[in-house]
DNA sequence: CTATATTTTGCAATATTTTGCAAAATATTG
DNA sequence: CAATATTTTGCAAAATATTGCAAAATATAG
């Protein structure tokens, strides 16, 4: 085997699996851990990943406290990414926001499924970056330093310039009567996506679920889907589908 | 067999396989390794394969590699940023273009320096992420994959829209008559940023400077400032100072 | 067609690089 | 601080490259 192949293996397993260890790696490529560690250090000196004790761990553009954020739940949080998954068809356009379970939809984004994706999420963006076939629209505007997402005017007029198949919507806040969050600028930008989509989706753990934050979005019954961990049989779904949101 | 047979088999073997091996393509092909040898250096020398250590792989699949790039002539970039940075003043909206240079910049900037930018590239905005006062403004657009930028009509239409003090320019190729670049959509970028600036700032690296690429970008005389890691007394520099640019 | 030049090919001797091992150095954990 | 795990370092063996050269193949000229 080449060298070159292993490096590409090495770097597949660091980029999807965000970081690779030295007994996976020497195991799968058949090599000594010493090759393995050479060509870490290698592909670290090319900036292409970053070594680390024991291993390598990819290297992402995405800042640590948004980071945090996206490791609290994250079993939930895939679940609820592959039931997402089973909605979307090929050729279809898609708005993703910042929130993190729709990250997770990203990452786990079929490498032959041929779709659009509009996004004001830099995490997002950076999870399609390698993708082979997803074509990214990035909506310009203010960087929000907290959230490595854009905002503001700007966005809100980008956003309004689609009108897209499905909107996946990541929740802060649902309650039987109304979807809401902490954030006056985000709840806009989720107020718009909503408008110009044909469906939503929104992407929720259950522990979001039933409570309200202060800036109020939109009534929960524009919601078309909604997906949690939870089995669709649960019986707390159930005033949700009362409303007419198919809960998957 | 005629040697361009061979040829052929190697460049497909390469190209669907992503690389060949010379004991593989000398068993398949019934010479000897010398001549697989050869041949390989031949396509490579053509630029239809790179040849590497046990054979070869297809060129497509080596990108230019944003990430690879950040890390070359990582000393120079970061004295050129240096000399940049003495240009900007408080309260002053800039462009920052993709260019690995101004990605140095955008890194270094003080804390205390209050200054809007704006940027269609993404590791400048991450690199801007903890920036405590800088405001950025991101333009949005299809997302280049490999360049991890924006580019595209909306990204025009954005640049478009401001006329800001100082373009930091990240230069691909200039010579005395041109600037140019190896992306046509990036020489559109560069343009539009050129045009809605009142200033332009070239940061160059000295191996790029008397060097010309396919795109056009504009002539060279249009450059207010040259920054390349030089002393502005070398030698060398003449040619563009009496195109009335000023060497920093 | 023959003789001669040119290119291509394979081989062997000689560098160079890569690889795995083991001992020494260093970092991590309790 | 000791016990353990991980990394670095030097080294020798293996793999791969380079070079020069001669034989074979091909092209060119008369």
């Amino acid at each position: 085997m080449l060298k070159e192949d292993r490096h590409n293996i090495i770097l597949e397993e660091t980029s999807t699996n965000g970081s690779s260890s030295f007994q996976l790696l020497c195991k799968k490529l058949a090599v000594s851990e010493d090759t393995i560690r050479r060509d870490i250090r290698e592909l670290d000196s090319r900036g292409l990943l970053k070594a680390v004790r024991g291993g390598a761990v990819s290297v992402s553009r995405i800042p640590h406290h948004y980071r945090e954020r996206e490791h609290t739940d994250i079993e939930q949080k895939k679940v609820i990414a592959k039931k997402a998954l089973t909605l979307i068809k090929n050729k279809q356009v898609l708005f993703f926001d910042g929130g993190t379970s729709v990250l997770e939809l990203a990452k786990i984004l079929p490498a032959d499924l041929n779709v659009t994706i509009i996004t004001n999420s830099f995490p997002v963006a950076n999870a399609l970056e390698d993708h082979p076939l997803a074509e990214v629209i990035f909506l310009g505007g203010r960087l929000n330093k907290m959230s490595f997402a854009t905002f503001g005017n700007e966005t809100l007029k980008g956003i309004s310039k689609f009108k897209v198949d499905i909107y996946f919507f990541g929740i802060c806040s649902i309650s039987t009567s109304s979807l809401s969050c902490k954030d006056l600028e985000d709840a806009e930008l989720k107020l718009a996506m909503m408008q110009h989509s044909v469906k939503t989706v929104g992407l929720c753990t259950w522990d979001k679920v039933n409570s309200e934050s202060t800036y109020f979005i939109r009534e929960t019954k524009e919601l078309d889907i909604l997906i949690t961990e939870k089995d669709k049989s649960a019986p707390p779904t159930k005033p949700f589908t009362k409303l007419g949101i198919e809960i998957l």
